[in-house]
DNA sequence: CGCACTTTGTTCGGTAGCCGAACAAAGTAG
DNA sequence: CTACTTTGTTCGGCTACCGAACAAAGTGCG
């Protein structure tokens, strides 16, 4: 406790003066962008700000260009309102999102809308520098697709399969990508295209792409499920992210689910990732198979891909498949909703594309183990942002860093 | 969203000026409490406020007879600073801590040290109305000891087997005692009294207890496990109280510990509340007590009282129960600390009480199952406060009010 | 249609909270 | 003894915000 002096929020201080007004800015311009057209008297109600102190505000953020006057409104009863208009096309920002077996990269306008895409297969593992080559050249594609004006451009967001300390984006787990030398990726990405560069566990972005435009949006206490090669989950609670003590919490497979099932290289017995792990899924497959021999992967060494794309086309071995590792996952995710009495569960990866074959077994499974209170206050559903979720996930978290300190778009005039 | 004007804090704003200087003066408030005795120029380092406004927000405290100065301290290399010292017996506390089966109450000071203490078995369940008797009763018991000043009184906190709603503490779920009328009950005491008064869920008070006076100090995302009758837990997050999307989370009871274990009453088979409730281990200890005949429980019908006392005189049956209900919790936990990287988990209740016995097939269970991040990042210990816990908790949640807002103190001058 | 009443957005004076400079008091180090 | 620190107070000033007042522009009722 000693010699740290209180740095931003604690103990309910106003966060030092020195923000000045960034913080009510912040504040109005996350109002103009969720009405999209809002008046400056009903801002004022909605802040709680007098009429006179959001005039001012707003005066700053007309001259950004982030906001201008579109007309009047309907009237009240009264003098008919000024409309003000959040610009959507203000700026543009990227967002990266690096896999294990994949690059790719998005970008979006400033309500999440895909204006260029790109996503190459790439080993990450095996070859670290021709991704971060790969991850330069995507984002100079994307940029090349629209041509945005010089300065348009507000950040990069950059999403890893790998714990990110957000303090320290440079130091990241080696676990994953051993040879990065984090803080040169980011710094270069930084000098090459001139703006700040936040990066962010992949299941964590999934989560704020699922809490700003996907089926979480509205609900403060959530997990975004990413199951997939691995299960991971991005928790939000609270509206904010939650990382945990030392910034790696997330960990969902490694929850028991079968006391005495196969043992784990965890060290426990029969945890959620010896069952619903892409190996785990294509093994069992593979051991259904003579129950199913009409089945399209009868026969075969069926990946996580093609599992799910038989599930799709209804595969009855996929199905079966998909339907026992729903059971094991909704026996995890009860578990956490008793615990934690979430408003909602969406997941995503592999498993959520296959949607509503996913969702009624998982539904199933969860319910059929939690308690009513729980169990009512909390919803289940399947991604729908499908292959663009972390890319996306990772635009809107410099969306997020912008619309909180409206200084940091360019062009913002310094007062 | 429409029509809801703001409520407290939103999106990053202040919280509406009315509070005025009373969120500098309860930070500083709480920076002389932790310190104990502090000069001014400190407070200004630790606040991030110039001397001059501490120096004003200091004389505002002295006023109220929380704060004094005791003389000079040692000199820095200048001038000796003057000494504040913060009062701890400037006001009493009561804390009342109603179970299923006792009703118990304490009265503390500042510090939370004991000033007097009652404990009395009772049906609550049963008898209702006899258990708010009782419950005045103990009260007007401890403050009889003491005979505090009148106004010295600051507040009384409640503690209940059940969830509570803080924002409407008199509709708490009526599964537990359906015969209050909740309200009633509060706002009995408020006039009895004359204080304000605070409900609040037990397992939730008993982690408060423990992250102000206990094993949790300093850790800003632990749990507090009660394993008594049932299991239940407190969940601190980020430093503050974490309630989830409907103020029940908690809810420990219903992870699964074995797929193909025993059903439940919750649907599920396996819970950990099949393995680990007062009933459970009685079964348990009978089940088992073929094989230790020498038991001081053999050939009996022990409670969970019976077991904890056994187990601390070292009787190998409820050793041997112990141990393994702690095999069961670990797995739960393991998974718990997986997912949300807790700083720290502390065991209160029945099996809390057993200490050492606990701690090492516990610790052994969890750190067998947890992976090296997560694992390194979490202490486990069991409580140290004994049966005064929650009493104690519900009587800190008023200290943590008042600290945060010094207008709850009485006598504070309005000004 | 006219009149009373609303609502919006701006202007302007005032206030509360906080800071920084300046200062006196009281210390330490050489 | 001198130079430098640290503490705590005083005081002037800045900034964010408010409220009152007002003009502009609307609605609704008789």
């Amino acid at each position: 406790m000693r010699g740290r002096p209180l740095a931003g929020r604690e103990g309910g201080v106003r966060t030092r003066n020195a923000v000045g007004r960034q913080g009510l800015a912040g504040a109005v311009l996350k109002i103009v962008w969720e009405h999209k057209t809002i008046s400056r008297a009903e801002i004022a109600r909605l802040a709680g700000r007098s009429r006179s102190t959001i005039s001012e505000v707003v005066a700053d953020l007309l001259r950004t260009g982030l906001v201008r006057e579109a007309g009047a409104g309907r009237s009240r009863g009264g003098r008919r309102p000024v409309i003000l208009e959040f610009r959507d096309q203000a700026h543009v920002i990227l967002g990266v999102d690096v896999g294990a077996t994949h690059v790719s990269a998005v970008l979006t306008d400033l309500r999440g809308r895909t204006l260029a895409w790109r996503d190459r297969s790439h080993d990450v593992r095996g070859d670290p520098e021709g991704a971060v080559a790969l991850l330069f050249e995507l984002c100079g594609d994307c940029l090349a697709d629209r041509r945005p004006q010089p300065d348009a451009l507000l950040g990069i967001g950059v999403g890893l399969p790998s714990p990110v300390d957000p303090g320290n984006p440079g130091r990241m787990s080696p676990r994953v990508l051993p040879a990065w030398r984090g803080r040169n990726v980011f710094a270069g990405l930084r000098e090459r295209f001139g703006v700040p560069v936040y990066a962010e566990n992949d299941a964590n972005l999934g989560a704020v792409a699922e809490q700003w435009w996907g089926k979480a949006a509205g609900s403060d206490n959530f997990m975004y499920v990413k199951a997939g090669t691995g299960v991971g989950a991005g928790i939000v609670l609270g509206g904010e992210m939650y990382r945990g003590a030392a910034g790696v919490a997330g960990e969902l497979g490694h929850i028991v689910v079968d006391g005495s099932g196969p043992p784990c290289v965890c060290g426990s017995r029969g945890c959620l990732a010896t069952f619903v792990g892409a190996r785990a899924l294509a093994a069992r497959a593979k051991s259904l198979s003579r129950r199913y021999p009409d089945s399209a992967l009868a026969g075969t060494e069926p990946g996580i891909a093609a599992i799910e794309k038989a599930a799709l086309a209804g595969d009855p071995l996929a199905l079966a498949v998909a339907s026992e590792a729903a059971d094991y996952l909704g026996t995890a995710l009860a578990g956490v909703v008793n615990l934690m009495n979430l408003g909602s569960i969406v997941v995503g990866g592999s498993l959520g594309r296959l949607g509503e074959r996913l969702l009624v077994p998982l539904r199933e499974s969860v319910f059929s183990r939690t308690l009513v209170d729980s169990a009512a206050a909390c919803t289940i559903e399947t991604s729908s942002l499908g292959a663009q979720s972390v890319a996306l996930g990772a635009a809107t978290q410099v969306l997020v860093a912008a619309l909180a300190d409206p200084r940091l778009f360019p062009g913002a005039k310094s007062r």
